[in-house]
DNA sequence: CTTGACCTTCCTATCATGGGAAACCCCACC
DNA sequence: GGTGGGGTTTCCCATGATAGGAAGGTCAAG
């Protein structure tokens, strides 16, 4: 079965075949004498088995080594379980954080009217910070030079996620 | 104040700074003859506001149009809180999805005796699709060559959110 | 005048994925 | 025997926000 056909039967893309080849997620496909890949009914039950990984939020590092485990005869569920609490819990933690920031944006989008006036109470609160006492700016204060917001960035940042 | 006053005072990385001066995110900012970034305390308050914005999880493109509104004195308050519910609704969309992918994985693990046996619940479920039955591989038969799961790849990945 | 801390630009990497170009291959049809 | 269309190959580039580092210029304190 050539490439596109594993593709399709598989739901991953030609292209990340290739690409999960060269990364070494999966092992090098045979080839034709001219150099097409072939992939057997086994190599599409490993592809279905990365895709549904896929499916569960698991980064490539860590289907390697649930790919590993599931061909080990002798692996430990421990070890397969191990590495499915840990990635449930680093998704659990950025639930939390998607929960706040759209909390946080909702609560602000309910106090605005969302009219033709210019009155924002979304844009007021994004731009005093709801930690500040509206009246007076910190920054205004001269020797003060505090690392804002405890200087360490949640490292939030979730961007490429939609 | 040079561009690391300001990193620190905003909380933003003058890495970033720069960054976002290099997309159009933020107005060049001044110079000192020796070419150092100059930054004012208005300044310092729209990377605040910046900082602000990013920790909503909004992607510099709509901080951009937040910025416009926040300095366009005949916004539409409208048009801020449009902005914004966009934006929740599709954080709501990624919350869903992982939370999807979350109770999946707890679900097998919860499963999973997880001690030195290799039989895994997590594994099998993997690899064999929680919707073919149990028995029969639908691969294993001749022609049939439906494009697996719908085909259409739910486009989950959120790699690179953690 | 030296030293160390700061600044500048430019390049690289991340992570998973898609898009496209140029070249090659395969098969069916005429 | 051609030829055309669709598959395949490799290679490069882009995304989005961020960090890391190298090479070189600047500034201020000692």
């Amino acid at each position: 079965m050539n490439i596109g056909q594993a593709a399709k039967v598989s739901g991953v893309s030609a292209k990340m075949l290739r690409y999960y080849e060269s990364v070494g997620l999966l092992p090098a496909a045979g080839r034709t004498e001219a150099g097409y890949r072939v992939y057997s009914e086994r190599d599409v039950g490993t592809l279905r088995f990365v895709r549904r990984a896929r499916d569960l939020g698991l980064p490539l590092e860590r289907i390697k080594q649930l790919i590993g485990l599931w061909q080990d005869e002798d692996r430990a569920s421990a070890d397969v379980k191990r590495l499915a609490t840990e990635h449930a819990a680093e998704l659990r933690a950025k639930i939390t954080e998607l929960t706040r920031m759209c909390e946080a944006l909702e609560r602000m989008a309910d106090a605005c009217h969302g009219d033709d006036r210019p009155e924002c109470p979304i844009l007021d609160e994004i731009a005093e910070g709801e930690h500040c006492s509206p009246g007076r700016h910190d920054a205004d204060r001269k020797g003060g030079l505090r690392p804002a917001a405890a200087g360490k960035r949640p490292f939030s940042s979730f961007q490429g996620v939609l």
